[in-house]
RNA sequence: GGUCGAUUAGCUCAGUGGUAGAGCACUGCAUUGACAUUGCAGGGGUCACAAGUUCGAACCUUGUAUCGACCACCA
């Protein structure tokens, strides 16, 4: 007998152990099974199990048990990505926290690198274990790392064939600069929030003290302003920038500024003496209705001027060096000044090297912090009356002797962020890896176009259109240290070698030699061809000090270090062994389902899809991309550390305690002010922490809510609920056990007698169908609602109670026979829940019988509709409506719970008479009746009801109230009246008739009649009860 | 500005043209035998609003309102 309740903690892990142990993650490998392959999301070694992961792994681990148990051979590939910022900034804030002058730079790169990878094998990897807490049944002995190096060889494979098909290129761009990583980042690891900016107003003084007429007039040509101006009037909100201005840029049609056009005006900043001037030209980009409609245009920090910039031949200064600190290097601001003015002024040639190379920061500002040097620059400008004025508004009133004040916009400003570090975005000009991602887009469109991919639900193929159709090229490298380091290798001629390996770029590099003749010079000085070797250097310093040898041509290999998305994208074959054409690979590519929440479907899905069918001969990674819900607190609040309403899911597994809670939610906080709100809002909402629910309970609460589109609230009473439903299935068990059901045996259905038996049969048959198909559909809360209603409102409400007066009874035929069934139809539902709830149905597998097997390798139900028996269903449909009828009328009159009442019925048909025959005892016992007959009237002062066309009895004359029951009657006739009324006006209706579907007529046809019958009845007893 | 989504019972949500549903909460009754993590019975909804299509609309169309998400943005 097994316990009475359920402890999840005392088998969760060691079921999952005995599953480990026992192989039953691995793929079966068998040739005539199809096969059946879902890649994780690989996780950041980082990470830890929240909310997020627990739904998507809920939801893989449901669609590989599922198939599993349906027969096929199933990989589902676990593993781990290197998060390449992630886990740098982890380790970095280690060496920072241990003291001492340690850093990243100080150890170098080498000792850096082993540092992390220390790092990894100690405490990498606990969501690992956590995914394992919740049953995830990952084929764990092919565990993969996205920095491993078999992983690498995929990933120096693919960048080679890249950039040899000129895919892959290094450019100098205006790139996402993260000043605190100091890392190019790519546009998809920005986050804009809008904050509040300011906009300044500035003159930029015409040169040579030059004037114009400047003119505006308003809609009709009217002119509302007229006077003559020495300065073009200019709108920013960063005045740091204004001295890498190369032009200022209008409009072609602003007839305001056109007398200017082609003039220059001066950047009324640094140094005046050296000042430069810019030129004013037209660009189709400035919007004449907004601010002064002139733009600065600085290419170099910022991506709208960066176009403006190329468009029109403008020079690009940039100011900032790798940290967002106004540069300190280079030549003093007056001879730069001096170089760019003469460029500007068509004086000096255009060189991007040269401009990019030149420091225009004046001397008083380089060093400076940009936002301290924003300020700095502003004061100068105010101070020598360069900014456009306006009237203090604070002193409207007396307008003639009104302060005139520099004129500052507030408002709010979109602001790049960092998702990593927070710190704003600086836009930098640098030399960068970029993928073509256009040319690789299209084929990925496309297969989504043909369906070789579907997006489930569908509507997100518009999101991935939207942004694959305006795909920009992707910057992969990043100049961190933690990654797989880019495959290129440079000689100090600037000759590069792409390699996968670097013997392979030595190799190249010898042959590249042996082209040159002898008077090439590099490194500055001829080298000896004859007896050269090729020198594989640490960087470009070793590299250049080592040409000194003659004998020798050094390589060094470029510093960068890849995206870490950029080895997430492989995951699908570079996980399966690849490039080798393993039996994996060909197995398991391309997988069945992509499981993951919408917000990395440009990161990931996205680039998958590219390299996927790059890479696999045009076959894309996965045939459906099934997109889940975000997680989100009960009130539908997004889980976050400052809202203190994250909920760990391993908290709902194992239980916490209230006080435990509280730190953990308060501790660690971003604003610990925070903290009392959280632990007063956490103890009123939680006074006892949670329970441990198990993590059946978590998983089925999941897939309960999984519905198609739509965030999950996740409540904490619901994972509560459904932990109450473990208990409801585990106590039937237990029932079954006391009453011998036989487990472990199987039943031949077209062989039973008892209809009772037949019809949970044909139930379980519904069940098990309508769960297959919503799971195939991918409408887990349709699969989780119908075995759940099977379970506790068929199985334990009905069939459980049905089955007490047989197992009790002396028939010992029917006896065994329900018997059989009832072991049998537990043991078919511990499968059919499975997929849901791993644990507790294993464990009731696991102690029910003696069993050599797991539950999990079982067969899925192949029931069919052979075991659907039409007259079963119908004969227990009746019983079960009689008795609710029976129960609710009892209620409704207030029948003592206790009290036998005695029930006769009258105008009963055969089939009924039949019904009530067979199943008179079951019903006695069930509606609590002291007698149960046919019979040809009812007494006076009875109590009636009316299942369908028989009329209900109950002969309680002298428990009742006449009075109180015509007023019931008539509360019901009052009902049932209106439902025919309406009815009738429907049939009554000649265009219903003529065009509704003839079986949609024909049912209401029925219906009408069966109310009409029910209410001929009724009010016949009404009658006759006033008549007393 | 673009795109997508939401609005149904007190709460959280299902429901793809034909009798409005679930869980929780609520009300009444029930306590020796699988289960109080329970059972039985019940109350509760103008399906945001408006117009249209249709024999028939929570569902389709259009519009309005409110809320949300994502993307892109004006110096």
């Amino acid at each position: 007998m097994i316990d009475q309740r359920f402890d999840p903690k005392a088998h969760e892990q060691r079921i999952y152990q005995r599953w480990e142990e026992a192989g039953c993650f691995r793929p079966s490998m068998d040739t005539s099974a199809e096969p059946y392959a879902i890649m994780i999301p690989p996780p950041n070694v980082t990470g830890s199990l929240h909310m997020g992961h627990a739904l998507n792994n809920t939801v893989q681990d449901i669609l590989c048990r599922f198939e599993r148990m349906r027969g096929k051979n199933v990989r589902w590939q676990p593993g781990m990505d290197h998060a390449g910022i992630a886990t740098q900034m982890v380790v970095e804030r280690q060496l920072a926290a241990a003291g001492g002058n340690q850093d990243r730079r100080s150890m170098g790169r080498d000792a850096f690198v082993k540092r992390v990878w220390e790092w990894k094998e100690e405490s990498g990897g606990t969501i690992l274990n956590q995914l394992r807490r919740l049953g995830a049944s990952c084929d764990w002995e092919n565990t993969k790392f996205t920095l491993d190096e078999d992983m690498n060889k995929a990933v120096n494979k693919v960048f080679v064939d890249l950039y040899n098909e000129g895919l892959i290129y290094r450019a100098k761009r205006l790139v996402n600069w993260d000043p605190h990583f100091q890392t190019a980042i790519s546009n998809l690891e920005v986050e804009n929030k809008e904050v509040d900016g300011h906009m300044w107003h500035f003159k930029y003084p015409l040169a040579g003290g030059e004037t114009y007429t400047y003119v505006e007039k308003d809609e009709d040509g009217t002119i509302t302003l007229e006077e003559t101006r020495d300065y073009i009037s200019i709108a920013t909100t960063r005045p740091e920038t204004m001295l890498g201005d190369g032009a200022v840029a209008v409009h072609p049609s602003d007839e305001r500024y056109a007398p200017i056009v082609g003039k220059l005006c001066e950047i009324p900043v640094g140094p005046k003496e050296h000042r430069r001037l810019i030129p004013i030209i037209t660009d189709e980009y400035p919007d004449p209705d907004f601010g002064s409609g002139a733009v600065k245009i600085t290419g170099a920090h910022d991506f709208n001027d960066y176009q403006v910039a190329k468009r029109g031949g403008i020079p690009m200064y940039a100011l900032m060096d790798e940290k967002g600190f106004m540069r300190a290097d280079g030549e003093a601001y007056a001879v730069m000044a001096e170089v760019a003015q003469r460029i500007a002024e068509g004086k000096e040639d255009f060189d991007e090297a040269k401009i990019a190379a030149m420091n225009l920061v004046p001397d008083q500002y380089r060093g400076m912090e940009r936002f301290e040097a924003r300020k700095a620059v502003i004061e100068d400008i105010n101070a020598e009356g360069n900014a456009v004025m306006i009237a203090d508004p604070k002193h409207k009133d007396e307008e003639t002797d009104a302060p005139f004040i520099p004129l500052v916009e507030n408002k709010k400003i979109m602001q790049p962020f960092g998702d990593r570090s927070g710190v704003v975005i600086e836009p930098m000009l640098t030399d960068q890896w970029f993928v073509d991602a256009e040319t690789l887009a299209k084929p990925a469109i496309e297969a989504v176009r043909s369906g070789a991919t579907k997006f489930v639900p569908e509507n997100w193929d518009r999101t991935y259109y939207n942004w694959m159709e305006n795909i920009e090229p992707w910057c992969i490298s990043r100049q961190l240290w933690w990654g797989h380091r880019i495959p290129v290798w440079y000689g100090v001629d600037g000759k590069t070698f792409c390699t996968e390996t670097a013997d392979a770029a030595v190799i190249e590099a010898g042959e590249y030699v042996s082209t040159l003749n002898e008077h090439t010079e590099i490194g500055g000085h001829k080298i000896d061809l004859q007896g050269c070797a090729i020198l594989l250097c640490d960087d470009r310093e070793a590299a250049q000090s080592a040409m000194s040898d003659q004998r020798t041509y050094a390589l060094y290999q470029d510093e960068d270090v890849l995206d870490t998305w950029f080895s997430s994208g492989l995951w699908p074959f570079s996980t399966q062994g690849w490039p080798e054409q393993t039996d994996g690979l060909k197995t398991f590519y391309p997988g069945a389902t992509l499981v993951t929440a919408f917000d990395i479907i440009f990161f990931w899905v996205a680039r998958m899809m590219m390299l996927g069918i790059k890479f696999m001969d045009g076959e894309v990674p996965f045939k459906d991309v099934y997109i889940h819900a975000i997680v989100r607190d009960e009130n539908g609040k997004k889980m976050s550390k400052s809202e203190g309403n994250v909920i760990d899911p391993v908290d709902l597994i194992d239980g916490i305690e209230a006080d435990a809670l509280i730190a953990k939610r308060t501790t660690g906080l971003r604003q610990p002010e925070k903290a009392p709100q959280v632990e007063k809002a956490t103890r009123k909402r939680y006074p006892k922490g949670f329970e441990a629910y198990g993590a059946d309970a978590l998983r089925f609460t999941l897939a309960a809510m999984a519905t198609k589109g739509r965030d999950i609230n996740l409540s904490v009473e619901r994972v509560a609920g459904y932990r109450n439903f473990g208990t409801k299935l585990w106590n039937a068990t237990r029932f079954a056990q006391m009453n011998e059901a036989k487990f472990g045996a199987s039943i031949s259905p077209q062989h039973l007698e008892l209809s009772l038996n037949k019809w949970i049969v044909g139930e379980l048959y519904k069940c098990t169908t309508s769960v297959s198909e919503a799971i195939e559909d991918y409408r887990f809360n349709d699969a989780a609602s119908a075995v759940y209603h099977f379970t506790w409102d068929v199985l334990c409400d009905w069939y459980l109670e049905l089955s007490k007066s047989i197992l009790n009874g002396d028939d010992a035929e029917a006896k065994s026979e329900t018997q059989a069934v009832l072991g049998w139809v537990l043991e078919q539902t511990f499968v059919a829940l499975h997929p849901f709830m791993p644990f507790i149905t294993e464990v009731l597998w696991e102690q029910t019988a003696d069993r050599s097997d797991f539950l999990m390798q079982q067969s899925w139900p192949g029931l069919n509709d052979a075991f659907d028996d039409q007259t079963a269903a119908d004969e227990l449909g009746w019983v079960l409506k009689i008795i609710s009828q029976i129960r609710s009328v009892r209620s409704d009159v207030n029948v003592p719970a206790g009290a036998k009442v005695p029930v006769s019925l009258v105008d009963a048909n055969a089939e009924t008479a039949r019904c009530v025959a067979a199943h008179r005892d079951v019903i006695m016992r069930m509606a609590r009746l002291e007698k149960f007959e046919i019979a040809d009237a009812a007494p006076a002062g009875s109590v009636k009801s009316v299942v369908d066309e028989a009329t209900v009895v109950l002969e309680i004359a002298d428990l009742i109230d006449a009075g109180e029951e015509i007023a019931r009657l008539d509360k019901q006739l009052g009902k049932l009246g209106g439902e025919i009324t309406g009815l009738e006006k429907r049939l009554g209706n000649e265009a219903f008739v003529a065009k509704a579907p003839a079986e949609v007529v024909a049912e209401q046809k029925t219906r009408l009649a069966e109310l009409q019958g029910t209410r001929d009845k009724l009010s016949v007893a009404r009658d006759q009860l006033a008549a007393l």
